[in-house]
DNA sequence: TTTCGACCCAAATACATTTTTGGTCTAAAA
DNA sequence: TTTTAGACCAAAAATGTATTTGGGTCGAAA
């Protein structure tokens, strides 16, 4: 009796490695197979298809992603920090993802295209990246940084949609240009204007 | 002796049209020189080649498109206004543009797809841009509503940049949602913020 | 319960052939 | 001189066919 769950995680581990290094459309499930050191239709047994598991890869990275800044906010204290911590981890992990996937993005122009990165990002992790700005804007009303009264707008709207919003123009900006000028200098005056903006 | 620039727009109308209508890769120079009522060499006696023809098409929407957002702009006063406007109009105009070129987007991925057109926009368009939003802010700072130090952060820094960083988010979020549920709501919510923010 | 090799078939690839299309050139019309 | 069209060419794209690859199934065995 093995851990299911764990042969699954070895096994997109294993995808993931050879997606990085051949591009997602060169990796077969004979290589996945052979690189996990099991027999093709093994991987059947774990997985429904191919679709599933190249899924699950980037469903993988994508919470590495998300989780990576939602870690690094909650072990800071204070408002503006967390902000300036969320945005500033969000960029950086954005320029480590990319030098990863840099042959990917490169090469393999038409799986992994723009549109769909952002679709699905915005899709699947809308939501949870809302909760995390709701919870440092929580943490700022508490403080008495930010008026209690913005944080909710008129029909109930949440403000951490808008800054959401804003903050994916950033991530288009680290994805264009892969190392943005300044970055922090930017950082810092986007967290001034909400700072003045939401008091 | 004919305008040469009178036929030249003309051409590139015609093109506009077929593409419109069938996609650019289904377009072909005999398409455009019988639509456009010549024979195909006559089209190489205005434009070197077929690239340059298409790059006009893209050029000239382009085009249309920021300088809609710009004469709005123009004929509105008042910070608040402006920007307002500004917003606004943006969003609607991307609406309209999707609208006559859904065909292309849903069927002729390929072309027109997303990362070529934000790069294409932010690397040509940017600067275009940038004077937009300078104008604004220059507006709202005769009129006493923003705080000039602000306008020009630390390091010789334009927040005209960081503003439209954060527009190109929600350039992103029409483009990809097709129809944005309460937009008005969002840019009213945003401009409160950059109104304050930049007191 | 878990693994595997043999097998199947649809999809991708490769290759040769034909057609289309971007682009040139020359001559004639305006 | 400016502008246009038709014939022409080479390159690219489309087409058709043969071949291989690769996703997915199955029964047997560990």
């Amino acid at each position: 009796m093995v851990d299911e769950e764990q042969v699954k995680s070895e096994i997109i581990e294993v995808a993931k490695g050879l997606i990085q290094q051949f591009g997602i459309n060169k990796v077969t499930m004979k290589d996945i197979a052979q690189a996990a050191g099991k027999g093709k239709s093994t991987l059947y047994y774990y997985f429904k298809n191919k679709e599933e598991i190249l899924d699950a890869v980037i469903e993988d990275e994508m919470h590495q992603f998300y989780s990576s800044s939602e870690k690094a906010v909650q072990n800071e204290t204070g408002f503006e920090n967390k902000l300036r911590t969320y945005i500033n981890t969000k960029v950086k992990t954005i320029e480590i993802k990319l030098k990863n996937y840099a042959f990917l993005i490169e090469v393999d122009h038409h799986y992994f295209d723009f549109r769909n990165y952002f679709t699905r990002a915005s899709l699947l992790f809308n939501d949870r990246e809302k909760v995390l700005i709701e919870s440092i804007l929580k943490c700022g009303v508490q403080t008495g940084k930010i008026d209690p009264d913005k944080v909710h707008g008129k029909d109930g709207f949440e403000m951490a949609e808008i800054l959401l919003i804003a903050i994916r123009g950033l991530e288009m900006e680290v994805f264009l240009k892969k190392k943005i000028e300044n970055i922090e200098t930017k950082t810092d005056m986007m967290i001034e204007i909400l700072l003045n903006g939401l008091k």
